[in-house]
DNA sequence: CTGCATCCTGCTAGATACTG
DNA sequence: CAGTATCTAGCAGGATGCAG
């Protein structure tokens, strides 16, 4: 099953397609707090508060929904120990492991281009100034 | 030079950090755009009405103003040949290409994931309402 | 400590119309 | 064809206060 494009074939699970599913899924992962989140879980559980020290600069607001989201995918797994006070803690599951991979990826290669990017940034704003 | 959060040690580069440089270059290469377009031009130069219909959903206006990031980021290249009528052409970098590697990653994973995730969404959703 | 509810704001992105 | 300009609406997301 194929679509045709400008005289180009394209496979039918295609992100690029807005009805295609694989789209909310990128959706999701390219959000930019999943991706400190997810990396931030990489090295095992962490805790509600020490996730909102970690990932600066996020709210507590959109660390609740972004963790929520990411338990509704599957991809993260919450454990709530009825103590006092309450101690809640977050886990990569399976799934959420295996998103690592390709995160750390590009988290690498923005650590990596940075440089070259801040240039071209500067280049180019003086450029069109 | 590392920082300590939580008695752990973390690298001075740390896109988890506000104010760190790889945080902006996360933030442009996460956005739900860039990874599209960014994908769309791998196969090659791409005009701008190409992308256009390429890209489905995306509006005029974000695709200009998503390839003028890019541009300026030095990641993509742009070539306007001066013919009646106008014909523009985009083309990614050197730079630009060595993103394609680490966003392929992340789209197979979203191709590889799918399923799973949707499943999970109904769960969650049937389990909470 | 964790998290929900509410209110409030700014910005993003869509629609539309116009130009080289 | 490939943009720019403007106007507007919707919603993401911050701040605050309260509850389990």
């Amino acid at each position: 099953m194929v679509t045709t494009i400008d005289g180009a074939e394209y496979p039918a699970l295609d992100p690029y397609r807005e009805g295609c599913p694989t789209r909310r899924v990128l959706d999701r992962v390219g959000d930019r707090w999943t991706v400190l989140i997810v990396g931030a879980l990489g090295g095992g559980p962490r805790r509600f508060s020490e996730l909102l020290r970690r990932v600066e600069g996020i709210s507590q607001k959109m660390l609740t929904q972004t963790l929520r989201g990411l338990e509704r995918d599957g991809l993260v797994s919450r454990a709530a120990h009825l103590e006092v006070p309450v101690r809640v803690e977050y886990e990569l599951t399976e799934a959420g492991h295996s998103l690592l991979e390709p995160l750390r990826a590009l988290e690498n290669w923005a650590i990596e281009h940075y440089t070259g990017i801040a240039r071209s940034r500067t280049d180019y704003d003086t450029r069109t100034a």
